[in-house]
DNA sequence: CTCGCGTTTAACAATTTTGTTCAACACAAA
DNA sequence: TTTGTGTTGAACAAAATTGTTAAACGCGAG
């Protein structure tokens, strides 16, 4: 049936995706996912001819994943530069809680693959970057907020947001926490980002 | 001879940690290791009786080299607390620079192990996260940064000194940059990190 | 019912990666 | 030179992973 046979071929593509991103174990195989998906290793081999369709198919996704993310930092209109921002730390850490190794994933399979396709911002990515900038220089003339460049601004909002996801097992050892711990440690970052960016909070 | 053979042991595992720390290829074979070193892949083999072997290795010194790094976030002492910072980034940047991948490295191994023995945190890391509470208590007094906790100061430090290396093929595809461009993107980071906790620079 | 068709499965085959063996080699010591 | 020891290389073997095939299955349409 069709709808059927498209729900196993989703069935397979998510439990890949939740393999990689999710649970971050970069070496499955496609037994894996088969065993995983609690399915027969064949039938990955029927709707994806073979493993590198499927994870390309998966990593073109991811990159997709990644790239509106990175859209979302620069885009949303109709908001103050702080709502924005806010909703953008939002977007940040609940991707990050959903797919907490997505850039592990992405970034080991570029090393692997140099020669992947990047791709390419839009023409509006760079318009956006100007309007950040902008934002900035007003509330730096409002006294609100430090001289950034815009590119630095970026990074480190993915890097605060991402990397204590990404990093998970290490961070929760280094700072000795718990699974619970770990958990209050996370719903905490949004305030410290902000009081970090933000001179008035 | 004696040391000759040291030299090719330590010629693999130094290729090993390359591969990975530095060139982040997580799917290396022994085959590629072989290669890059020059050597048969045999003579891994002889010195590390199996993959794993040497692999435990490269890992248990990953991680070594990580506890390293994070000590040094919170001893060093005869300092003023802004020069410790400041030595804090010079050296997780230099670090990262070194081996930009390695966490990648370590996350992507723990994953697949969970188990794995977490080296346990010395006794002395416990009274150094104390010390650390207290200048910032201090700065915070002075109104020189805003009241952290303890944790989120490392975490925020780490993850602004490490992410954008970690990341590195993420990032010069997000913010458009040449190797040229990265690297003097890379450069800036200590002024923008320190900029970014005090609030008097 | 039974035919047709898409799907699943188990078994098999090919490929890749890892591990082993043994003869050849280098070289220092006797 | 000869011997001994440690190392290397090529060929081989084993294991793990991926890919293929054909038969069986489920199920709706005729």
């Amino acid at each position: 049936m069709e709808t059927l046979s498209t729900d196993v071929e989703r069935l397979i593509k998510d439990t890949a995706k939740r393999i990689f991103f999710v649970e971050g174990k970069l070496h499955a195989t496609t037994q894996d996912i088969a065993d995983a998906a609690g399915i027969n290793r064949a039938s990955i081999h029927y709707y994806y001819r073979s493993r590198k369709i499927l994870f390309d198919k998966v990593f073109e996704e991811a990159m997709a994943e990644f790239h509106a993310k990175l859209t979302v930092v620069v885009s949303q209109e109709n908001l103050t530069f702080r709502k924005l921002v806010e909703s953008v730390i939002d977007f940040l850490l609940k991707k990050s809680l959903e797919h907490p190794f997505l850039e592990l994933f992405l970034v080991a399979e570029l090393n692997q693959d140099p020669h992947l396709k990047h791709a390419r911002l839009p023409e509006e990515a760079r318009a956006r970057r100007m309007m950040l900038k902008e934002y900035i220089a007003e509330e730096v003339a409002a006294g609100t907020m430090k001289p950034i460049e815009a590119e630095h601004f970026i990074v480190n909002l993915i890097s605060l947001c991402s990397f204590p996801f990404l990093a998970k097992p290490i961070v929760k050892n280094a700072i000795e926490l718990s699974e619970e711990g770990y958990v209050k440690f996370i719903s905490e970052r949004k305030a410290v980002i902000m009081k970090l960016i933000f001179l008035d909070l």
